[in-house]
DNA sequence: AGGCAGGCTTTTA
DNA sequence: TAAAAGCCTGCC
């Protein structure tokens, strides 16, 4: 099927915005995506113009919800005044086309607990090693066969040793007892709906190998609490090379998890070529 | 209570 | 060799 987005939707951007480790870009720039069991292929024709490989019946019911489609970030972007806040202006302007896609609850934790102390690459592939240990085989729509993001039970059913293969150091243990404790129910992965942020922090805050720069990735990613603030080194730097006299944070909400990935996109984007 | 030092696996640049 | 979308433990 073919869609139009008009606005504030950039594949590339969000592709390489930190957020997600799995979609994977083709030759051509156009991007294979799986999400739970599903699998997209989407690709940009001409201006607005996207080609994909879903059924209408599939964009309304999965991919319009998981690509955010409901959200106007032009709308999010024109509350930042340029004058008062220069950087964060040029951010959320040469960043646009970025979005917070709202992926699964569970991936999310495991994939951010994997992410900790280390570099895009290294938890792309800590995370590929994972999938084809245990993640289900699907047939991409080009043919290709690639494998679903392990289930709970799947990745609690790896010896210790499997999953010390997937190069994960010392947070092998931090997976496999995240991984046991979903499966008898110990660490909910539902229920969030009627708490707040907070009360939704302190939940993850729990679990251990999950500290507050990884719970604040899975409020924002995996919850869309999109006010979520993660800080690591490259925020961490923002806000004390911009933001000297302090970040305006109680201003910019319920947005400040949009914000921040806009800054560190535009941090990253800035730093990559120098 | 809250802050800090040191250690942790492996990969990347 | 240092740094990497950090966290845990022990100590004060």
């Amino acid at each position: 099927m073919i869609i139009q987005i008009t606005n504030d939707f950039d594949l590339k951007k969000i592709a390489d915005s930190g957020q997600c480790f799995r979609w994977f870009e083709q030759d051509d720039g156009s991007f294979i995506i799986p999400h739970l069991g599903y699998c997209l292929h989407m690709r940009k024709m001409e201006k607005d113009s996207y080609e994909l490989s879903c059924t209408e019946e599939e964009y309304r019911d999965v991919w319009s919800h998981y690509l955010d489609m409901e959200t106007d970030y032009s709308v999010v972007r024109s509350l930042i005044p340029r004058d008062s806040d220069p950087f964060l202006y040029a951010a959320t302007s040469s960043q646009q086309g970025i979005l917070i896609l709202r992926q699964d609850l569970w991936e999310t934790l495991i994939s951010f607990i994997i992410s900790q102390n280390r570099n895009t690459p290294a938890i792309k592939n800590s995370i590929e090693l994972l999938c084809g240990l245990c993640g289900e085989r699907i047939t991409a729509p080009d043919g290709s066969i690639i494998h679903a993001f392990p289930s709970p039970e799947a990745m609690a059913g790896l010896t210790y040793d499997q999953l010390d293969g997937c190069k994960l150091g010392y947070r092998t243990r931090y997976i496999h007892d995240t991984a046991a404790g979903v499966v008898d129910g110990s660490i909910p992965l539902t229920g969030y709906e009627g708490l707040s942020d907070d009360e939704c922090m302190d939940r993850l805050l729990s679990i251990t190998g999950v500290g507050k720069k990884v719970a604040s990735c899975v409020l924002l990613f995996g919850l869309h609490r999109i006010d979520a603030f993660p800080i690591d080194v490259w925020v961490r730097r923002i806000l004390d090379n911009e933001y000297p006299k302090g970040y305006p944070m109680e201003a910019y909400r319920p947005y400040n998890g949009i914000y921040q990935q806009y800054m560190f996109a535009f941090y990253r984007s800035r730093y990559n070529e120098k």
